[in-house]
DNA sequence: TTCCAGTGGT
DNA sequence: ACCACAGGAA
């Protein structure tokens, strides 16, 4: 049994609707590509960084064909954010999006991680955001929340363990019929007040369910 | 100095 | 299960 009910999952909607951060330019363009793009720029990155520079980007860049055509401006337009190897695999997934998948980026888990630079973040993000279909984002965000509400530790190395899917599913429930809301709520709760220190539990929509809440800094 | 919407190699 | 990756902002 999941330890949000339907009345602090519902409390945890509307406050993503009052507060979340709607602005970020990739919720606004919820499509595959636009989603595989920006996931692929975030991982360890900050979204402020990111959001900087992707509406240019994003504009410029509508699929794989335009990032293969103009390698040096996507190298110049990214340079910014660090980590440039990050480049290089991006070019090579788009070429397999090319061959493999007529350009258009899949929107199955098997599919998706076999590209270079996707794992389980970005292939799981582009089947909640890009395609709308049900799947965890389990990211050091989602993970930090969750650790908190159940007060069940979880160390870096776990992350990409079972350990963590079961962790989130213990505390918001089984992934079928998650929504992207759920996700985006997540991780802008863990931005704005679930945040790795210090966080906000006074203005919190789960303060009345989480363990930590109760006992903080424990 | 530390942290940031992770991933690949070992 | 660990570590490098990289630049920018707090």
């Amino acid at each position: 049994m999941a330890i949000l009910g339907k009345p602090e999952k519902e409390r945890l909607l509307a406050w993503y609707q009052d507060n979340g951060r709607h602005e970020l330019p990739w919720r606004k363009l919820q499509t595959p590509w636009a989603i595989f793009v920006a996931e692929s720029l975030l991982r360890r990155t900050k979204a402020s960084t990111v959001a900087g520079i992707y509406p240019s980007l994003i504009d410029e860049f509508r699929c794989p064909e335009d990032v293969l055509g103009k390698k040096n401006l996507w190298q110049q337009k990214t340079n910014a954010l660090g980590i440039a190897s990050r480049a290089n695999q991006f070019f090579s997934a788009c070429e397999q999006l090319i061959q493999q998948h007529q350009g258009e980026v899949p929107g199955n888990y098997n599919d998706l991680i076999t590209l270079p630079g996707v794992g389980h973040y970005i292939a799981n993000a582009v089947i909640s955001f890009g395609y709308h279909r049900p799947a965890y984002i389990i990211d050091t965000n989602t993970i930090r929340v969750a650790s908190r509400v159940t007060g069940e530790q979880i160390t870096q190395a776990e992350h990409r363990s079972k350990k963590a899917k079961r962790l989130l599913e213990h505390c918001f429930g089984d992934q079928d019929g998650l929504s992207p809301h759920l996700n985006f709520a997540l991780l802008d709760l863990a931005f704005s007040i679930c945040k790795p220190s210090k966080p906000d539990c006074n203005a919190c929509p789960l303060s009345n369910c989480c363990q930590y809440s109760a006992a903080p800094g424990s």
